[in-house]
RNA sequence: GCACCGUUGGUCCAGUGGUAGGACAUUAGCUUCCCAAGCUAAUAGCCCGGGUUCAAUUCCCGGACGGUGCACCA
């Protein structure tokens, strides 16, 4: 199937387009039409019950815009930049720190200020790996990929547009443990837009400026907690591991979760779990998953937090897409938060019997430390309360030296042991303040959209005329079905078929009424948005003997049976929880068609 | 952000220095008892700004958007 297929289909049938066409465009931004929006819905419904539901997690809603603080935190602001310095001769923009790596050996020069990456080309006569023109003066200018915003008038605060929406998770990580009641493990989920400033959005859906996560934080105790691995444990996945990337013959390696976690291939029992979860999720959602893997990141390609890092891919019009990454995050975002915040990320974790321990304790007489120290006399007491801890043979002395201050400013204080009031006490400990680990698997919803329709794409023939459609699992198709009047020259029948069209709604489900051209046309339109059944009011089925009843016409055969209007509802209901087609063929009377398909 | 190519009804395309044509789709009517049938009619378009010109959808410049390559993708 060629790219432009579907983008055309996508287009005329309403998934998706390029928004604000009306005024020229905005490159990054896509607007899901009547069918994509339900289509995305019911993908983001499937993930809610898979990863939130069944997993006992619970669902949040943050905003999408906040602080700068957050990201200063988070590290968004400092390493959420891309350094560029442009070539003055043909133009081509560059990553500074890159060339400065590669012709210094300095490691990250990321982290250094712009003024000094600029020094470091002048000083190694850099030149453009493109034109070979010295960039010695050309600026090098941060190109941070957030969208910045302010928050209220005048004097605004400056916000941030999140990038992704695991930092609203995070920082209300304290009150969220409150309603884990503090316990560990507990996760997390967000479904929601994240914001990116790309340099250079492409390839519709895949790489977008405002794009939907589907994000699970895991809370675990790393020393603790264990996934339930024996429910995936059989699950067969096809592995892409880092070593086999390196090599120049590398091979998928075809194993099963609870071997792959047992030989280590897949670092983190957590992140094995969640791939295990993750290949039946995508399994049930309908993508092929002769198309799909899990790759391991090599070992530059790591975020700034990762330590392991696993990405989903599928393969869309040749190439392999990341949709999905599943990410060891460690203690990282939650002890920044820790730093930087004013509240607790931290868990307390009782002991199964208290301790008791001896702990150096010193209650330094400050009407002595006072007079004596000035105003050093707060360091002073609190350097003996950290040598307390580090030293306490030191208090066997009669005096106790102490440094307070740093660098020049370091000054050496002597002070009477009795003045300290040091003494052991017993304490009895119940527990410790751990930091808890985070399993992240983070999904792109609009990406997992992309790749069902091009894994749904299908070309065949119907009694020798051709026709496009989109095979997708009924639980996941915008429409449920579809109802016809088989002609409309019968009041009859489209009573009927009104009637049904409001039942089934009623029942809930989406269902397009259609009596619009020839009953052909009319299938192939729902055919092209993928609808799974199609339902015709026609006379045999109100003029015979018994209850009135109705065809019921599956997609991709195009085989029918005949259904009594009263069980309608029902049968649909089930054939979109997934319920075979072929169990209505044993119970119904079927439909003959001279109908083939192939 | 750079380079090359492109942008014409809803969609896919043709074409022109004197404001455009097809196919499909859509709508209405006729017809019609199960897979894009037929007939009649209707709706609907030259990406935006500037320049050259009596006249620009067409030529020139700039922009936006899209595709491809480079770069980037925490």
């Amino acid at each position: 199937m060629a790219a432009d297929d579907l983008v055309e289909l996508a287009k005329r049938r309403g998934f998706f387009f390029g928004s604000n066409g009306a005024y020229g465009g905005t490159a990054g931004f896509y607007t899901f039409g009547p069918q994509g929006a339900a289509l995305k819905r019911n993908v983001e419904d499937a993930w809610r019950d898979r990863f939130t539901i069944r997993e006992g997690n619970r669902e949040i809603e943050a905003p999408t815009i906040m602080p700068e603080a957050v990201f200063e935190a988070s590290g968004h602001l400092d390493g959420f930049n891309d350094m560029l310095v442009e070539c003055p001769e043909c133009g081509a923009s560059h990553r500074a720190d890159h060339l400065v790596e590669d012709a210094t050996g300095i490691e990250d020069a990321e982290a250094l200020p712009g003024e000094e990456v600029e020094a470091l080309i002048a000083d190694n006569d850099l030149a453009c790996p493109s034109c070979g023109t010295p960039l010695a003066g050309a600026p090098v200018e941060n190109f941070n990929l957030m969208f910045a915003t302010d928050i209220g008038p005048g004097d605004a605060q400056p916000g941030y547009l999140r990038p992704e929406t695991a930092q609203g998770i995070f920082v209300e990580f304290p009150r969220l443990k409150e309603y884990a009641r503090g316990s560990l493990p507990f996760g997390i989920t967000q479904i929601g837009p994240a914001y990116r400033n790309e340099i250079s959005p492409r390839g519709g859906l895949l790489r977008l400026r405002e794009f939907t996560q589907a994000e699970l934080e895991q809370f675990v105790d790393p020393e603790e907690d264990e996934p339930p691995l024996d429910r995936v444990e059989d699950v067969e996945v096809r592995l892409y591991p880092a070593t086999e990337q390196a090599a120049d013959d590398g091979e998928y390696l075809h194993t099963t979760i609870g071997e792959a976690v047992d030989d280590g291939v897949i670092g983190s029992p957590w992140v094995g779990y969640y791939l295990g979860v993750a290949q039946e999720w995508y399994e049930r959602v309908g993508v092929d998953m002769d198309r799909f893997r899990f790759r391991q990141h090599l070992a530059g390609e790591r975020a700034h937090y990762a330590a392991d890092c696993w990405d989903a891919e599928s393969e869309v019009g040749g190439d392999w897409i990341e949709i999905a990454g599943f990410a060891y995050r460690g203690d990282y975002d939650l002890s920044k938060h820790d730093e930087y915040g004013d509240d607790a990320f931290t868990i307390f974790k009782r002991y199964d019997e208290p301790k008791t321990v001896e702990r150096a304790t010193v209650d330094p007489d400050m009407s002595v430390l006072g007079p004596e120290f000035g105003g050093d006399a707060g360091a002073v007491a609190e350097a003996l309360a950290t040598l307390a801890e580090r030293d306490p043979d030191a208090f066997d002395a009669e005096t106790v030296t102490v440094e307070v201050g740093e660098g020049d400013a370091a000054e050496t204080h002597e002070v009477d042991a009795d003045v300290a009031n040091f003494a052991v006490e017993e304490v009895t400990e119940t527990g410790e303040h751990i930091t808890p680990h985070v399993v992240e698997p983070s999904f792109g919803v609009g990406r997992t959209v992309q790749t069902l329709l091009a894994h749904a794409y299908r070309e065949d023939e119907v009694d020798g005329e051709e026709r496009t459609y989109l095979s997708l699992v009924p639980e996941i198709a915008p429409q449920d079905a579809a109802v016809f009047p088989l002609v409309t020259n019968d009041d009859r029948l489209t009573a009927l078929a009104d009637e049904v069209a409001a039942d089934l709604r009623a029942a809930g489900l989406a269902v397009a009424y259609d009596d619009s051209g020839s009953i052909g046309r009319r299938y192939r339109r729902q055919d092209e948005i993928g609808t799974p059944f199609c339902v015709t009011v026609d006379r045999d089925g109100i003029e015979r003997d018994g209850p009135d009843t109705v065809t019921v016409r599956e997609r991709d055969s195009a085989a029918q049976v005949r259904v009594p209007v009263d069980d309608l509802a029902g049968e649909l209901a089930a054939l979109r929880a997934g319920e075979s087609f072929d169990a209505l063929v044993d119970r119904y009377e079927t439909v003959a068609t001279d109908v083939e398909t192939n």
